[in-house]
Parts: structure tokens; sequence; C-alpha cells
DNA sequence: CACAGGATATACT
DNA sequence: GTATATCCTGTGA
């Protein structure tokens, strides 16, 4: 996957492509677009401690903790000094099942890694690989084999610029935080 | 379905 | 320093 592109091009490119962590993971089933001049995006306004990786190199992980609790994953785009991310919201599990209900402490697999906050636990990601590389391990990523159908939708759990079409789901999947409401066919 | 838990980061005085 | 909002989830009704 190339990242040095716009998120809006990257974003729905990922619906379909295999993540993994230490060799678990699975399919991208639902992640949402956000960039430097969206009021709901961290980097809107301006570089911080925590957001810097947004700002840096494309192709690497932002990681910040979300309501004190959970890990979230986002995939930095663009070049240097502009700032992107996609925030990967749903994977269907295909790798390291076992290991990844183990950290979850819960067996279905519909819920292992279908949210933000769940997909980072099941696949033990934290905040020590925040700006880790993508292409090279503990990640692995590998570009859908063939194109999907995508749906898009409005982002997910944001105060402001709600009205925004940057959610993008694979359509009909049953590993989505949440099903698509009034969705379009991307 | 409503809701509290929980810890950062940033905004505000 | 104090306040506030948060890219969420499990639990119990």
């Amino acid at each position: 996957m190339n990242f040095a592109r716009s998120v809006h091009e990257v974003a729905p490119e990922l619906i379909g492509a295999t993540l993994l962590f230490n060799g678990s993971g699975g399919r991208i089933v639902e992640v949402e677009a956000y960039d430097q001049s969206d009021p709901a995006s961290h980097a809107f306004r301006g570089r911080t401690p925590r957001n810097a990786v947004m700002f840096g190199p494309p192709g690497h992980a932002y990681v910040y903790r979300s309501y004190g609790i959970h890990w979230c994953l986002n995939l930095v785009c663009e070049e240097v000094g502009v700032a992107s991310a996609v925030l990967v919201r749903a994977l269907e599990p295909t790798h390291g099942l076992d290991e990844m209900r183990s950290r979850r402490g819960l067996d279905e697999e519909r819920l292992l890694c279908s949210g933000p906050g769940r997909l980072c636990q099941a696949l033990g990601i934290t905040g020590t690989d925040n700006g880790l590389p993508l292409d090279r391990p503990p990640f692995a990523l590998r570009d859908r084999p063939q194109p999907v159908d995508v749906d898009t939708d409005r982002r997910i759990g944001i105060s402001r610029a709600t009205e925004l079409p940057w959610r993008y789901v694979e359509a009909g999947s049953r590993f989505l935080s949440r099903p698509a409401s009034s969705s379009r066919r991307a």
C-alpha cells in the first residue's frame, strides 16, 4: 500500500487488505479518514506531543489512548508535514485466533476485533507501538487481492464534522463495529 | 438501551 | 491549577 497519497484515496483501498501484528490479525473491514482541515481530527489544532506521528512520514502507526482506557490504531498518510491518518475500526479475524481470544478474554469471533479499542486489545497493540513502520515486523500489511464492495457512512463517536461521509466499510460484513446506516456504495 | 469507568491531552482562568 | 472533552466498551436493565 502506498501511503504517500491523500487519505481519501487510501482509506477505501484499505478495505479488504490484511493487517497483522506479531502474526495475529485479519482483513480490514472498517476504517475512517481524518485529515488536517477536519475539526474531528487530532491534527486540526496543529502539532502536539501526542499527535506528532501524524505529521511525520506516511506508512507509520499512530497509536493513542482513547477514553483513558482503550488504544486506537491509525495509519498515517500523505507526506511529511501534512497530517492525516486512517483510523482502523474493525477486522475480520483470520490469523492468530486463539491468541486474540486469550488477550480479549472471550471466545466469540465476531467480537474479537469489531471496534478500534477491541482490535488493539486483540492484536496486543499499545502506546509503545506508536510510530512504528507498517511494512516490517511486528506489523505486516498485505494489499487486498481483489477489489471489494465498499459502502460509505458518517463517522462514529465524534461531535464535530459529523456530516462527512468518511467512514468506509465492506458491504455486508458481519464484523463491523456497527452496521452502516444511511450508506452509499463508494 | 442507558451509563459509568477511566486516563490523557489540551483548553481555559 | 482546574475544567472539559474524548476517533469506546462491558455491563446491567
